[in-house]
DNA sequence: ATGCCCCCGGTTCGGGGA
């Protein structure tokens, strides 16, 4: 089962490039943020014709995330469940079937950017962390592979940015942030790239502004996190460079991760 | 030090992104 995360920044400009990653990749499970559109917004049709379901959550103009499969998805859960008043569109997650008897819990989730750091933005983010990890304890006590895919906006280590001393006080490398994305994983959670790809500076993000694309000058944070059942039937994860090289293109370019069956 | 670029809608600027 291949299953893909990608921060496309609009899903209705997106939709070309979304098209052709589909069609190239061939993911069985896609999950999208930064969608901006409202659910009967969703370019629906346009995924069905190529063989693709969808779940979203989305709000008008921000936010948005959503589950794109060739299988139907089961026991859809949209917003974290200890969310309370947060009406802000950034988790949704389903069940899909490994087409082996197996299932896999599979999240899309778009973690706050946080900036400025020191603000009441920098602390909802790291709210919204803890409230992750907390929903996480429960999913792991179902002791079942799962993936927890998305934007986290967090940029785990120095070696995950082009420019670490630039960087030092932005809200994606801030110790308080990290400091959250470590006490995720250390949960029990696997980063399935590092699992395969131990060299530094390989990016998920480049900036839009002052070239960072055309200098490969860009951040690791878009991530794929694995229950340690995901982890023990992880067979490959990379990140696939070719859609941010595209015209118009998203500023996230797509990660994935294979589960053996 | 600031802005560069991109997307959205209350559109022709400001908010948010990261």
């Amino acid at each position: 089962m291949k299953i893909a995360s990608w921060n496309v920044n609009s899903v209705k400009v997106r939709l070309p490039h979304l098209l052709d990653f589909l069609k190239n990749a061939q993911p069985d499970v896609v999950c999208l943020q930064e969608t901006k559109c409202l659910d009967d917004e969703f370019p629906r049709l346009e995924l069905q014709a190529v063989g693709y379901r969808t779940e979203a959550l989305g709000q008008r103009a921000y936010n948005g995330v959503a589950l794109l499969s060739r299988e139907p998805a089961r026991e859809v859960a949209r917003g974290l469940p200890n969310s309370g008043d947060d009406d802000q569109a950034r988790y949704i997650a389903a069940t899909f079937g490994d087409g082996n008897g197996g299932e896999v819990r599979v999240a899309s989730l778009y973690v706050p950017n946080g900036n400025p750091a020191g603000t009441d933005k920098f602390a909802y983010k790291l709210q919204w962390l803890a409230r992750l990890a907390a929903h996480t304890e429960d999913l792991l006590a179902r002791e079942m592979p799962f993936v927890l895919a998305g934007d986290y906006n967090v940029c785990p280590t120095d070696e995950d940015v082009y420019d670490p001393v630039a960087w030092r006080d932005d809200a994606l490398c801030r110790i308080e942030a990290r400091s959250r994305f470590r006490a995720l994983v250390h949960l029990g959670l696997t980063d399935a790239y590092r699992v395969f790809h131990r060299e530094p500076h390989r990016y998920t993000f480049w900036d839009y502004q002052a070239g960072r694309w055309n200098r490969d000058e860009g951040l690791r944070i878009d991530h794929l996190l694995l229950s340690p059942q995901a982890a023990d039937r992880v067979a490959a994860c990379d990140i696939d460079k070719a859609p941010r090289a595209k015209e118009r293109a998203s500023d996230h370019t797509p990660i994935w991760c294979e589960l053996a069956v």
